[in-house]
DNA sequence: TAACATATGTGGTTAATAGTGGGTTAATTT
DNA sequence: AAATTAACCCACTATTAACCACATATGTTA
């Protein structure tokens, strides 16, 4: 089953003193009622946290139970991506408190920029976003790869 | 069948004076009602302990009982696995004993560090956990053959 | 356009929960 | 019988989550 939730757009808020990030208006909309506001945050692979709503974490769950823990690479792998994982729900105000670990591993200090990718939704600092954005140009030759396989 | 438990999340506690580990209320509240509080700790294959629901590890014993004993592999792989393994319940309060064969294996002081791993639980010594997250990266070439069969 | 109503982002307070420490009695073990 | 271990109970403190409050922004209606 595909993913359910097409995400779009970008935030600026901040963070509070008890590290409580609002969800966007137009995000937290789109939230199925069988989720219950109900959501995972866990490490991106770049420097920012990564949010799935609870049945798109669930799907991915689902493929990481195919993985055998006798296989090291498999180990690794599932250790460092399900111990940074958190089941979140936010708060009748539309908040949720960012752990402090991805605090630290997102880098985030004041300002948090939130942007919606499609199943998932990032919380970044600011700076490093903007940073990545001037950085990390896709080259032509891996657009070309890519226009092999997603039709835009 | 396949597993019932998706445990996730990171949490650092200290071992008393008895020996009692408190397991992260987030992941006690996951304990089925079936399982009547009780699980098994073993010896995990890197040094950490593993602690299984009830449930859970009957299913491991099941697939367990395919390996035939003639494979040497196979024998030493089972007697590891099935001798130091022990049945325990968490008390009142959600704390167990950790016996001091795993606290010896698994080189525990003071502090631990308890991470949920899908289907099961892992008991670290926080230090020894944190050098295997540096040593043990993931290579390119292993991301790549996992994207084969992981989608995230 | 002005007045009103609603929604949204932000801040703080209170009540419940969680982690930790220790003590007492019952059950095993030596 | 003594010693050790396990189960049970109580208690303190810090953290967390539920609750309330408010100002600004947004949208609607007169």
């Amino acid at each position: 089953m595909s993913s359910q939730y097409t995400f779009t757009g970008q935030f600026t808020f901040s963070i509070d003193s008890k590290n409580r990030i609002n969800i966007p208006a137009p995000i937290r909309k789109q939230f199925l009622n069988k989720d219950k506001k109900t959501f995972v945050v866990t490490r991106g692979i770049d420097r920012c946290a990564w949010i799935y709503p609870m049945s798109e974490w669930n799907l991915i769950q689902k493929e990481l139970n195919q993985l055998s823990s006798l296989s090291k690479t498999n180990r690794i792998f599932l250790r460092n991506h399900l111990r940074h994982a958190n089941i979140l729900k936010f708060d009748s105000q539309g908040r949720f408190v960012l752990p402090q670990s991805l605090i630290d591993y997102s880098s985030i200090t004041k300002d948090v920029t939130i942007i919606g990718v499609l199943n998932k939704i990032e919380i970044w600092n600011p700076n490093l976003l903007r940073k990545i954005d001037q950085s990390d140009e896709i080259d032509d030759q891996s657009y070309e790869q890519l226009s092999e396989r997603v039709n835009i």
